[in-house]
DNA sequence: AAGCTACATCGTACAATGTACGAGTCAATG
DNA sequence: CATTGACTCGTACATTGTACGATGTAGCTT
């Protein structure tokens, strides 16, 4: 019956996973090492992508052994999503007086975070309900209580705003990250002109205005918002 | 000439990758065995996901030895690659009268393949430029045409209607994946009821109507473009 | 002091995986 | 027959995540 479980020790840190800090109290004392594990691992992910990021190379760079970090952290995947979540870390809550600006504010943020740490996005489809992430999606509905959505859409509007960085910045990462994937759809297009000709014709995949165009989308989205009132 | 384009290669040149094989007329003997491979990667991705979906496996189902399988193929990356695009098949082109019914059509179509197999979703980030994506783009692009939205804004337009449906599937997918990020979720909310206050009021994540806020976005973006001309 | 417990580190070992290499099979063609 | 080129596959290896358990350390209780 193996009577004598160690995960006792585990328990303890591994159940914290990626909520915050729990108790009521100012309990405090995040464990140090604890951050200093996510903190490098997110430095060797801008470094080196995810595939970059071994148990091995990290331990390396803290200077530890290899187990020493499952001490702290229950296996790979949980440092993954603490880095994640460490890296969508919302701004400082900022009131402007318009909503409209504030909600942009907000969505552009997001989105600059984003691009900042590409292999952010690849990770974002496993786990999108981190602390960090929570908190954005509180400070867009507020921005957007202000607006006068009508109360039947206002969850709706929330999720089309949420879903726009979020698939911005999939398409953008997808189409910078590799040239060949680039250079690729350019031959498809060139040649039969005939099964691409609305995309060719509007020069899409060369007009590289992506800022603006996200920055239109937001305006369209809450343009709708106004229409449907 | 060009008759016998049997593929010599695969060892040395990578490069084809997801290219289709569209010559003009070496048609239909596209490796026998190349599409079996993806379309059995496909069934495994479906059952077990994407850690799942392993060459040792895969050759298993195939009946056959694991390095046979680099002949036709020319490493487990391309697989996925493939795997991906075929899930993504644009459908048959259907003409509505109506623009507007056209777009909505599509992009609930491309939401829906891709909650079909939702490892897709995970995958689209890598690789978001396949033929049939780009087919896709090219009928949401015609679509569009006819909706008399303002040149200056008809690109930003198409990637706005893009973008809708890969954010809200990855949000749809990464909410659904896992209850306990949902649990987890719900007992952050719980605690600290101010921090999280506007979301929680609003039931935001307990309402799943995702089906109809999809829609609704849609409805957005093209109110949105309306009043943008 | 001695012993106990919780915290923390780390070396070794192992299993799973992608794939490089090269030998092998078979059919068509010279 | 010999050659070639399409195709198959077994072996071997390097890389990875991590289970296990020994070890060290600090503070407390008796």
């Amino acid at each position: 019956m193996a009577g004598k479980r160690t995960d006792a020790r585990r328990k303890q840190h591994a159940q914290a996973s990626v909520d915050d800090a729990a108790g009521q109290e100012a309990r405090a004392e995040p464990t140090l090492a604890r951050e200093r594990i996510v903190v490098t691992a997110v430095e060797l992910l801008d470094a080196r992508g995810v595939a970059g990021l071994t148990m091995r190379e990290l331990a390396e760079r803290l200077g530890s052994g290899v187990m020493s970090l499952y001490w702290h952290v229950s296996n790979k995947e949980e440092v993954l999503d603490l880095a994640l979540d460490l890296v969508l870390e919302p701004p400082h809550c900022v009131e402007f007086g318009n909503w409209r600006e504030e909600v942009v504010h907000q969505l552009e943020d997001w989105r600059a975070s984003m691009l900042r740490h590409p292999w952010s996005v690849s990770l974002l489809p496993r786990r999108a309900l981190g602390p960090n992430l929570l908190s954005r999606l509180e400070l867009l509905s507020r921005a957007l209580s202000k607006a006068g959505v009508a109360d039947a859409d206002v969850n709706a509007a929330i999720w089309s705003l949420w879903n726009h960085p979020v698939g911005a910045t999939i398409t953008r990462v997808s189409f910078t990250l590799s040239d060949d994937d680039m250079a690729a759809g350019q031959r498809r297009l060139a040649r039969g002109s005939d099964r691409y000709k609305a995309i060719e014709q509007s020069r899409l995949l060369l007009d590289n205005d992506w800022d603006g165009a996200f920055r239109k989308g937001i305006d369209f989205l809450l343009d709708g918002f106004a229409r449907a009132k």
